[in-house]
DNA sequence: GATGATAGTGTTGATTTTACACTTTCCACT
DNA sequence: AGTGGAAAGTGTAAAATCAACACTATCATC
């Protein structure tokens, strides 16, 4: 017997996470192979149900840490998906979240529902499983927003001390668009968001300086 | 039984929104007094739960123009609440939406739940029924944030003609800082989002130019 | 016709944003 | 050891935007 007078609807409700990284020199997309139906086969964002005893943040934190192993520092919940028809196997809502890492952090597990989990590049990621094209495309949306208001936000895709080249190349990436050199470094580092070390990465040409977080 | 293997906990989604008007030259909000337990007697957003046919949009706009007799214009899902204890009465995830219309629209009426409507002072409005009070103030910030980004954002708020005069007082309740008269008559003007209109508001004063969405 | 109250109107300086090009430093190669 | 290639690093000027600021115009009322 409900504690409600008018007996809602109970609807699942689902964390999916759009988990990000760099890999290859483009952004990559974590997505798990579904290995039942519906779409069994297709490829689709990992997520997983709300449980009881946990709030939204907390269920998509826990699906997080399965899928990959990594415990996610910030993670960005930015649009819920409710058409009614969106999951074949029934009603199923789904609050979406972006969250940031290291390719390199990542020990990809298999899990429940998932047959294999690999990191995919944008590029050709389409016709993933349910609305989750539409999914993926808003949270790509939503970065370059978040990017543009502050190139901080993109600090977890990076190692703990990066260059300031590296930086702007995924700030590009992720708005599409590319910006000046000078221009970007300024906005940078008069931002107070980093602090330069008294170390360099060495290559093929001149050392460049690295920072790391404020 | 399930079509899903793992069977997950199947929480009661709502939509609660928070109804803007303009009554008395100040910011008041739609509230509705509770009918039953729990916290009978006390205040809360309106809201009601998502059925079957209807994604979480079409639930707030059924549950806003069941509460106000009003269709309204522009919604806008601001947030989610989840936290599980947040209802006594089990799990209810609330999706927070936040809409903005003018009291002379709307005819109240009680509902099921609610044994009253009416509308309150934003400053006298506290110890609301569950989380309310918190959704309410997510929801003032997000108003704030909105219309500095475009003070058009606030037109549901006016009639179909309205001054500056009274535009500017609405931004300056909304965002809490008095702007400069000159600046902000400017910032609207060039916006695009006006236009003139060859009419204006008399009083006991030198007649008011009359604007409308443009 | 004087008073009171709101409408209406431009300019200036400060700040922020954008555009733009050359020198430095290291490695690798000869 | 000298040269060439490749990315690192650096400053300035023009443009656009934002912020501050005070007086005149017009109506209603008395």
């Amino acid at each position: 017997m409900s504690a409600f007078c008018d007996d809602p609807p109970r609807p699942a409700v689902a964390a999916d996470i759009v988990i990000l990284c760099l890999r290859e020199g483009a952004l990559q997309v974590l997505l798990v192979r579904r290995g039942g139906d519906p779409f069994r086969g297709r490829w689709a964002l990992p997520g997983g149900f709300l449980q009881e005893d946990e709030d939204l943040d907390a269920c998509a934190r826990r699906e997080m840490e399965e899928e990959t192993g990594v415990r996610p520092g910030r993670i960005l919940q930015f649009a819920n998906f409710s058409q009614p028809d969106r999951d074949p196997r029934g009603r199923v809502i789904s609050v979406a979240y972006l969250a940031l890492l290291r390719a390199e952090d990542v020990r990809l597990k298999a899990s429940a529902d998932a047959a294999e989990a690999a990191w995919r590049p944008l590029a050709r990621t389409r016709n993933l499983a349910f609305d989750h094209d539409v999914i993926l495309a808003a949270a790509l949306a939503r970065l370059s927003d978040e990017a543009r208001a502050d190139p901080a936000f993109l600090f977890p895709l990076l190692p703990p001390a990066f260059t300031l080249s590296r930086l702007q190349s995924v700030f590009e990436l992720t708005t599409g668009r590319p910006v000046d050199k000078r221009n970007f470094r300024k906005l940078v580092e008069e931002s107070g968001r980093i602090q330069p070390l008294e170390a360099f990465e060495r290559g093929a040409h001149r050392p460049a300086r690295l920072f790391a977080p404020a």
